[in-house]
DNA sequence: ACAGCTTTGTGAAACTGTGCACAAGCGTCG
DNA sequence: CGACGCTTGTGCACAGTTTCACAAAGCTGT
């Protein structure tokens, strides 16, 4: 969060930042703020504050940023095309560096300037861009095999947008982007707003009289 | 997380589970799955565990999804149409009621079996339906005016797809999905494997020597 | 009816994260 | 060049979360 807020405002041509200001434009405390970024080390200036720019790049540095990620995205339907179509991944050091697919229908178009190929050839792709980040982008029953192809191809980092947990060795790391999950979230706090009234109740009395129904 | 893995586990035919065995599906620990159920009511059985379905019953209760929240989109592009083309939402109880832009181009055209239509009649799409839940699928740059639109339309709970952040008046929910945020976690990962000879001293001593260079 | 086994529900402890408050350090201005 | 104002960096306290550990409770079989 804090590298996006920076980035957006040196564009602005802001050069230098506060904790202060800089907790106001992500809405947390400027404490937290100062204790956040002394982990990247002491870089701010006391009675001045922080030099965005050098900012911006110790966070890339930590990130592992200071290069370009190219990622593979496996499956080539509506999110696939979405992923592989949309800029923005490879603007902010993420470029989509192959596109794989099952469905000969699928292989061979091309989209976001990527011809799609084989999962079989996934292995190919991924070492001749040493591409070391998957994005599963399959149906759901497909997801488990995705997964295995992008280990065995190499690949030590997973995004995962199917709604469903993949099992994969230990030293891979995975991440979930859920959007129903999210959805969930705040249909709980329109419920929420909705029954104020026995809401309050919530954590002091939980089992509200349908305790037996379970029987 | 619970939920769908109840579901999941109940769809395959499983009517009862143990906090042991919900705690290995979920990668988390048993004692938590407990306590986490326990702000339910007092669902479990001593000794046989939870009735998979009840479980199910009173997540959704809780979560608000006794009833369907139908969704409206705003932005019809390559995200708008995947998200509205998407039947994985409908399933999970968001139908897409709704999708607007601002392009010509688009307004008219059926995606995902839904009329786009123009964001100046937001308000009617929303009143329509009874819609609560607002999902901003336009550029960053018209993120802000989508949010004000939206709030402007009685939406209470915004899900924000543009990497931007959205300011919205006191009472109105607001998630943000950043698919670049997400890349960079895994790319930290990475970058943190690449290197655990430097990385094991990241928080004893953080500033490795570069100090001066900000001046 | 009761022993033995299993699993829940929950106090208490351990751990992690957040926020306050202030000394230390830097820049500016007279 | 020293006083003053501003902002960082961090010790400490508080708050929230996770885990442990065990009594309570249900089920099965005798
Ligand atoms: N479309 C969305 O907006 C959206 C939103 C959230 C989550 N998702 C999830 O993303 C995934 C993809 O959704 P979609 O709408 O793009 O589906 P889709 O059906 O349009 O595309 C899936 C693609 O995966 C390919 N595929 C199937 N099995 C494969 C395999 N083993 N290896 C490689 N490719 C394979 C198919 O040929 C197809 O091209 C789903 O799991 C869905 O739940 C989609
Ligand atoms: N495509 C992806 O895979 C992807 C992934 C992550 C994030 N995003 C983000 O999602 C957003 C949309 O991406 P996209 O690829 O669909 O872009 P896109 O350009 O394909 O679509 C944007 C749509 O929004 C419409 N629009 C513009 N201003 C509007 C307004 N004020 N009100 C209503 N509609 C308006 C445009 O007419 C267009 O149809 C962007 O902010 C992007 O950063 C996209």
């Amino acid at each position: 969060m804090y590298l996006k807020l920076l980035s957006d405002q040196f564009e602005l041509g802001i050069t230098n930042i506060s904790s202060e200001e800089l907790a106001e434009l992500g809405g947390v405390n400027a404490a937290k703020v100062r204790k956040d970024l002394s982990y990247l080390g002491s870089y701010g200036t006391r009675g001045v504050g922080y030099d965005v720019e050098f900012l911006v790049f110790q966070i890339k540095r930590e990130l592992g940023l200071t290069h370009e990620w190219h990622v593979v995205v496996v499956g080539a339907g509506h999110l696939g095309n979405a992923l592989a179509g949309y800029g923005g991944f490879g603007e902010r050091g993420f470029p989509v560096g192959g596109v794989v697919d099952v469905d000969p229908a699928k292989i061979g178009t091309v989209v976001g300037g990527v011809r799609v190929r084989h999962l079989d050839e996934l292995a190919a792709v991924v070492h001749s861009r040493k591409i070391s980040i998957g994005v599963i982008a399959t149906p759901a029953v497909a997801a488990q095999h995705a997964a295995d192809s992008l280990v065995s191809a190499g690949i030590t980092s997973i995004l995962n947008f199917a709604p469903t947990i993949i099992n994969t060795p230990h030293g891979i790391s995975v991440r979930k982007v859920d959007l129903a999950v999210e959805l969930q979230i705040l249909s709980y706090h329109e419920q929420r707003r909705a029954n104020v009234r026995e809401a309050t109740k919530l954590k002091a009395v939980p089992g509200n009289g349908r305790r037996g129904a379970s029987a």
